[in-house]
RNA sequence: GGACAGUUGGCGCAGUUGGUAGCGCACCACUUUGACAUAGUGGGGGUCACUGGUUCGAAUCCAGUACUGUCCA
C-alpha cells in the first residue's frame, strides 16, 4: 500500500506497485466477450537487439491510449505485441559478440552459428519488451510473438510458396544494393542516401586513332577498370564524329568503343560518361541495350579483383585505397584533367553505415507491379485512410513507381528461402523441406542458401500474428484490424507491404487507418541516434518525471499536423508538476469525503459554482471525447490538463472550501467534488495510468463499481447532458472577473497579501447586482475581502476602481495606498489603452468598414471602444485620486 | 532533382469557418492561509520569416522568396 502521506507525489513507488498488480493479476491478457466492439491493434514489432527509443515510447503511448480507452468503452481489445528477427542486425550483434571470444562464423558454421543467435536471443530478446513495461502499455502480453515462431515461420512459408507458384518470385541477375561490410544484399528502402563532399574527376580517354580524346566525368575514379564502353548523347553534336570509334582505357591496354545513348546528360560533367555494367545501375541498363560485356572489378568485400582486369598494382586493395591511387597513376600519367569539389548522394547501409557497392549478383525478387495495384486502389478509394491525410500520398507515390523488390539476403539468421534443386536442376518453392523433387524422381535436393529479407516476413505480421493461414477464434474477431500507428519513414517500408500482402493472401485490408506519429528529434531540430550520441533514452526520462508525466508528454504531441517535435525536458517537468497538482487535489479531495457514501448528484440541490463545474467537466468529457474520435491526442490531453488545473483546482476546490464549511452545503459539496474526482480519473486514466489507478483505487466508489478490478476496466466517462448548463458558465465568469478585478486592484495598489480589504461593488444592472450579492462569499474568501457591500452613494476619497463591464469594484484604501508606485502603473496602464484605443479608432473611421462589414461586427467594435474609454476615464480619475 | 511540412514574445508551442494575438517554461513583484512553494496571486514582453496580392479588415486565404526539417530519387 502507496500512502499518499504529506509531501510530493512519488511515481516510482507508484509505479512499481500497479506494474506487479497488473501483471499478478494477468489483467492484460486477452479476453474475449461475445457480442461487444472490437478493437485490434499490432504493434510495430521492434527489432530484438533493439533497446526502446523515444519513437517506441511515442507510438507505444498512443495505441495504449487508444488501447485503454476502448477497452474502458467496452470494446474487445486486441493489442498484438512482439518482436522480429531482424536478420542483419542480430546477425551483427552475435557476430562482434563471438569475435570477442575469437570465435568467426564461418569457422563455426551455419548450424552452429545459429544455434548460437538462438542463445542470444534467449537471453537478451525480450529487453524491450521489459522495457515497454515501464511505460505502462496494456499489451495483450499472453500473445507475445516473434518472427522465427513456429507458427509464424509456416505463415512466412505459405506465402513465400504462394507467390512462387503464382510466379511473382523470380531469380535475377542484375545489380543490387550491396553491402560490403554486411556481406549481403539490401532493398532500396533499405539504403540510406545521403550527400557527401566529394570529387568530381576529369578524366582522358585518348582515341585509338591518335585523334584526340574524350574527357569522362567520374565520381568513382576506381571502377573505371570495369568499364567497357564511352557513351554521349546521340544529339550532341560535339561528339557526333566519335560514336564508333574506339578509346584506350587508362590504366589498361583495353580498348572500348564509344557509343551513343539517350540515357546520357549532355549537360552534365563534359557530356561524356563512361560505362560501367558491373558497378553501376544506369550503367547496367545502357550495357544491356548495347550488348556489352560486365566485367566485374570489385569483389564483395568491396576490394578490388584478382582477375585479367585489374592491373596486378590495385588487385585485393580496397576500394577507396584505389581511388586515391588510380588517381595518383592517372595524374602521373598526364590523364586527369581537372579535380573539382563535387557534392552528391552517396548510399549508405542503413545498418552499418557503409557506402553501399551496386553489385552484380544473382538475387531473389518479388514482381511488384501486379500486387501493387490493389494496394493502390484500397488507400484511393479510401478503405484504408491515413492521419494525417497528407501520407496517402506518400505511400501512392511509391506504390504507382514501384520496382521489383530484392528479397534475399545473403545471411544465415533468418528464414531460409524455401526454394530446393534437385540433382536435375529442377527447381521448385516447398512449405517444408521436401523428401522427393516434385518434377522428377530425385531424393537429392539442396536448399538455397539465402534467407529471406526480414521485412518479408514483417509484411505479414498483422494476420500471421492472429494464425494466419488457420481461421483462429481471434482472426475471426479481429481482423482486420482497426488501426496500424507507426512512424512515417516506415510507411514504404513496412505499411506498404503488409498492405499488399493481406489483400493478396488474405483478400482484405489488414487495418481500416494508419496513424502516423511524428518524429521526435533533438531540442535543435536533430535526428536523434544513437552513434551520435545525441539520443534521449525514455528510459530515463521515466526514470526522473515518471512514466505517466512521459505519457501525458507523449498524447500531448501526439498525431499532428507538424511532422517533427522537438524534444524539450521542460516539457517533461510541466507533466511531472502536473502529476504531483492531481495527486495532492486527490489528497484533498479524499480527506474531505470522510463519512462520505457515494451517490449521485441531484441536479435540484446545487449551488451556482456547482452548476459552473459541472458544466465544465461534462463539456471537457465531449470535447476529450471528440478530439479521441479524431485521434487528436494534443486537444484530449489539453482538455484534461485545463480543466482540472485551471477549473477544478483553481476554482472549484477553493468554492469547495467554502461550501463544506456549511452544514447545509456539506453533502451535495463532497458529492460534487468527488463524482468529479471519481470521473476525471477515469478520464484520465487512458494517458496517465499509473497516478489514476492509484488514487482511483482510494476513491469511495459506488456499488456500481464492484465488479471492476481495476479502474481499466471500469466504464469510460461520458458527458451528460443535464449538467450542460451555459447561464451558470456566463455567471461564474462575471464572479471570476470580478474576483480577477478585486485581486487586480489589490496588487496595482500595493495592498500589502495579508491585508483584508473593504470591497465596494456599484452594479447598474439589477440582474447582475443580485448575482454578486448572492455569491459575495466567494468574492470574499477568493479575493480575501473582509466586507463587500453593495451602494450607490459617492465613494470615500482614496477609493481604487476597476470596472468589469458596466460594474464598478472599488476598494476604499485610504493609506493603505503607495502612491509613487501606483502612479507608476497606471501611467503605464494609461499608455497602453490610449494605443487600444488607437488601433480600434482606425478600424472604426475607416468608412468602407461601417458600409461593407456586417452590422454585429461594426457594433462589436463600437462596444469595445466604448468599454476602453471608460476603461481610460477610470484609470485618469483615479491618477487624479493620488494627487 | 521531386514531394511534403514548419517559420507566432528569450525558449517550446496553441490559434476550428479571416473580425481587438493565447498557453507552458523562463522573467519581475508579492505570498509560506490548514491539497500542493513540483504552489498561489498579479504583472512585463510579440508590427505572427520576408515580399506582393485578394478584402472594409489577413497570423489566418492566394502567389512568390528565404531558411529549417523529413521522405523519395
Amino acid at each position: 500500500m502507496v500512502e499518499p502521506g504529506t509531501g510530493a507525489y512519488n511515481p516510482k513507488e507508484v509505479e512499481a506497485k500497479w506494474t506487479k498488480e497488473w501483471f499478478d493479476k494477468e489483467v492484460f491478457d486477452l479476453d474475449i466477450v461475445r457480442d461487444r466492439p472490437c478493437f485490434s491493434c499490432a504493434l510495430p514489432p521492434p527489432n530484438i537487439t533493439g533497446n526502446l527509443h523515444m519513437g517506441h515510447a511515442l507510438n507505444g503511448t498512443l495505441q495504449d491510449v487508444l488501447i485503454r480507452l476502448k477497452r474502458m468503452q467496452g470494446y474487445n481489445v486486441l493489442w498484438q505485441p512482439g518482436t522480429d528477427h531482424a536478420g542483419i542486425s542480430t546477425q551483427m550483434v552475435v557476430e562482434r559478440k563471438l569475435k570477442k571470444e575469437g570465435i568467426n562464423r564461418r569457422d563455426l558454421g551455419r548450424e552452429k552459428f545459429v544455434e548460437k543467435v538462438w542463445e542470444w536471443r534467449k537471453e537478451y530478446g525480450d529487453t524491450i519488451m521489459q522495457q515497454y513495461r515501464r511505460l505502462g502499455v496494456s499489451f495483450s502480453w499472453d500473445r507475445l510473438a516473434f518472427t522465427m515462431d513456429e507458427n509464424y515461420v509456416k505463415a512466412i512459408y505459405r506465402a513465400f510458396v504462394l507467390l512462387y507458384k503464382d510466379g511473382f518470385i523470380y531469380r535475377g541477375n542484375r545489380i543490387c544494393n550491396w553491402c560490403p561490410r554486411c556481406l549481403t544484399s539490401l532493398s532500396d528502402l533499405e539504403v540510406e542516401h545521403e550527400d557527401v563532399k566529394g570529387h568530381l574527376y576529369l578524366i582522358k580517354y585518348p582515341l585509338t586513332d591518335g585523334s584526340g580524346g574524350l574527357t569522362v566525368a567520374t565520381t568513382r575514379p576506381e571502377t573505371l577498370l570495369g568499364d567497357v564502353a564511352v557513351a554521349v548523347h546521340p544529339a550532341d553534336d560535339r561528339y557526333k564524329e566519335f560514336v564508333g570509334k574506339s578509346v584506350k582505357l587508362p590504366l589498361t591496354d583495353r580498348k572500348i568503343p564509344v557509343i551513343a545513348d539517350n540515357y546520357v546528360e549532355r549537360d552534365f560533367g563534359t557530356g561524356c560518361l563512361k560505362i560501367t555494367p558491373a558497378h553501376d545501375a544506369n550503367d547496367w541498363e545502357v550495357g544491356q541495350r548495347h550488348n556489352l560485356p560486365s566485367p566485374v572489378v570489385i569483389d564483395s568485400e568491396g576490394k578490388l579483383c584478382s582477375n585479367q582486369y585489374v592491373p596486378e598494382q590495385f588487385q585485393r586493395k580496397d576500394r577507396f585505397v584505389v581511388r586515391k591511387e588510380a588517381v595518383a597513376a592517372l595524374e602521373e600519367q598526364g590523364l586527369m584533367v581537372e579535380i573539382k569539389d563535387y557534392e552528391h548522394g552517396v548510399g549508405h547501409c542503413e545498418r552499418c553505415h557503409t557506402v553501399i557497392e551496386p553489385y552484380l549478383s544473382d538475387q531473389w525478387y518479388c514482381s511488384m507491379k501486379e500486387l501493387a495495384e490493389p494496394a493502390i486502389k484500397v488507400v484511393e478509394e479510401e478503405r484504408i485512410k491515413f492521419v494525417p491525410e497528407r501520407y496517402a500520398s506518400t505511400y501512392l507515390d511509391w506504390m504507382r513507381n514501384i520496382r521489383d523488390w530484392c528479397i534475399s539476403r545473403q545471411l544465415w539468421w533468418g528464414h531460409r528461402i524455401p526454394v530446393w534443386t534437385c540433382e536435375n536442376k529442377h527447381v521448385d518453392a516447398y512449405e517444408t523441406a521436401p523428401e522427393q523433387c516434385s518434377k522428377c524422381d530425385s531424393k537429392k535436393l539442396e536448399q538455397d542458401e539465402d534467407v529471406l529479407d526480414t521485412w518479408f516476413s514483417s509484411a505479414l505480421w498483422p494476420f500471421a500474428t492472429l494464425g494466419w493461414p488457420e481461421e483462429s477464434r481471434e482472426f475471426k474477431v479481429f481482423y482486420p484490424t482497426t488501426i496500424l500507428s507507426t512512424a512515417r519513414e516506415i510507411i514504404n517500408l513496412w505499411v506498404a507491404r503488409m498492405i499488399f500482402t493481406s489483400l493478396r493472401f488474405v483478400k482484405t485490408i489488414p487495418f481500416k487507418e494508419v496513424l502516423i506519429h511524428p518524429v521526435i528529434q533533438t531540442p535543435d531540430g536533430k535526428r536523434m541516434s544513437k552513434s551520435k550520441g545525441n539520443a534521449v533514452d525514455p528510459l530515463d526520462m521515466i526514470e526522473k518525471y515518471g512514466a505517466d508525466a512521459n505519457r501525458f508528454w507523449f498524447a500531448s504531441v501526439g498525431i499532428k499536423g507538424d511532422q517533427d517535435v522537438r524534444f524539450k525536458e521542460d516539457k517533461l517537468d510541466e507533466y511531472k508538476r502536473f502529476a504531483n497538482k492531481l495527486w495532492n487535489a486527490g489528497k484533498f479531495v479524499l480527506t474531505q469525503l470522510e463519512g462520505y457514501t457515494p451517490a449521485p448528484i441531484d441536479p435540484e440541490k446545487l449551488t451556482l459554482a456547482d452548476r459552473w463545474i459541472l458544466h465544465r467537466f461534462n463539456s471537457m468529457l465531449k470535447n476529450v471525447s471528440h478530439a479521441y474520435n479524431e485521434y487528436d491526442f494534443h486537444d484530449a490531453t489539453r482538455e484534461i490538463y485545463d480543466f482540472t488545473w485551471d477549473y477544478y483546482c483553481d476554482w472549484y476546490i477553493e468554492i469547495a472550501k467554502i461550501q463544506l464549511a456549511k452544514p447545509e452545503l456539506k453533502e451535495q459539496t463532497q458529492r460534487v467534488l468527488h463524482n468529479i474526482f471519481e470521473g476525471l480519473m477515469r478520464a484520465m486514466h487512458p494517458t496517465a495510468p499509473f497516478i489514476t489507478d492509484e488514487l482511483w483505487s482510494r476513491t469511495p466508489k459506488s456499488e456500481l463499481f464492484d465488479n471492476y478490478d481495476s479502474i481499466m476496466f471500469a466504464p469510460y466517462p461520458r458527458d451528460d447532458e443535464r449538467f450542460f448548463n451555459e447561464q451558470s458558465d456566463a455567471e461564474m465568469g462575471l464572479i471570476m472577473k470580478v474576483i480577477r478585478s478585486v485581486r487586480n486592484v489589490r496588487q496595482t495598489f500595493n495592498v500589502p497579501a495579508s491585508l483584508e480589504v473593504s470591497v465596494i461593488i456599484q452594479a447598474e444592472n439589477t440582474d447582475e447586482k443580485k448575482l454578486l450579492e448572492a455569491n459575495a462569499d466567494y468574492i470574499k474568501r477568493l479575493a480575501k475581502a473582509g466586507t463587500v457591500e453593495f451602494n450607490s452613494s459617492a465613494l470615500p476619497p482614496r477609493t481604487a476602481w476597476d470596472k468589469v463591464g458596466t460594474i464598478k469594484v472599488a476598494l476604499p484604501l485610504g493609506d493603505a495606498i503607495d502612491v509613487e508606485k501606483t502612479r507608476e502603473k497606471l501611467k503605464q496602464q494609461l499608455a497602453a489603452t490610449e494605443k487600444e484605443i488607437a488601433k480600434q479608432r482606425q478600424i472604426i473611421d475607416n468608412p468602407d468598414f461601417a458600409k461593407k462589414a456586417p452590422p454585429e461586427k461594426v457594433q462589436a467594435c463600437k462596444d469595445v471602444l466604448s468599454d476602453l474609454e471608460h476603461k481610460i476615464e477610470g484609470i485618469k480619475q483615479q491618477l487624479q485620486m493620488l494627487d
